[in-house]
DNA sequence: CCGAATCCGTGACGATACTG
DNA sequence: CAGTATCGTCACGGATTCGG
């Protein structure tokens, strides 16, 4: 008996809800994406996930590293280097989470002309 | 050649990315494991999703219901009764969100172990 | 010059009251 | 029962500043 069958997200005080929060998000799902690629440091980072304010990333990285799922690399130099790789457990996550990114590329055009649709009729 | 390889979630004005932003949030998730059972009305659907506001649902459901991933069934009675369900593109998603419900459940444990660790040594 | 902290506005979210 | 409307709150997120 080692799978604990009671965890379950639905439930709102369940812990599991509280990780399916953090990874059931756009910023991480991203970040994880990139992640999957290898060790990449802060500003690499942010150049990849577009869009991302420094503030975003940060606190982004801080949570998912509290979770165990990111280890962070400090490197006393000048100017400053932190790098960020996955961990055993974060690799687990990306895939996952690279399907949800690659639903969204192979699905847009059915969700666009959804969207049309539907601002037409209503 | 009928796969485009040009859309590209991590492209800030990529249209690609704001199909990501509906799916990779939690209420989503949730909403889509639920439905991933059958056609569920409204209430049920509130009660299912344990913690939800009536106000984020229905903003939710319209959301998913313009991007075509469910649809909507009003019976003229009274009371009221709508039911939403899945639509065949909705029911593609099922599969990716319920892994990630999956994963928070299956490694909660671990998580939970990284936070004490991270609290405890930061 | 890079990474992170600070300040502050906006938007998401919940609670409540109300309508069909 | 299924929304809609309104309001209050608070976390998210962006711009800016600081530290090294």
């Amino acid at each position: 008996m080692s799978y604990e069958p009671d965890w379950n997200v639905l439930t709102a005080t369940c812990p599991s809800r509280t990780s399916l929060v953090r990874i059931a998000n756009k910023w991480t799902a991203m970040i994880v994406i990139v992640l999957g690629k290898g060790r990449t440091r802060f500003r690499d980072l942010r150049t990849a996930v577009e869009g991302i304010s420094g503030k975003v990333l940060t606190e982004t990285l801080r949570d998912l590293e509290r979770d165990g799922l990111v280890s962070r690399h400090v490197f006393a130099e000048v100017p400053p280097r932190v790098e960020y790789e996955l961990t055993d457990l974060g690799r687990t996550l990306h895939g996952p989470l690279s399907a949800l990114g690659q639903w969204a590329e192979a699905h847009i055009t059915e969700v666009l002309d959804a969207r049309d649709r539907y601002d037409r009729d209503h």
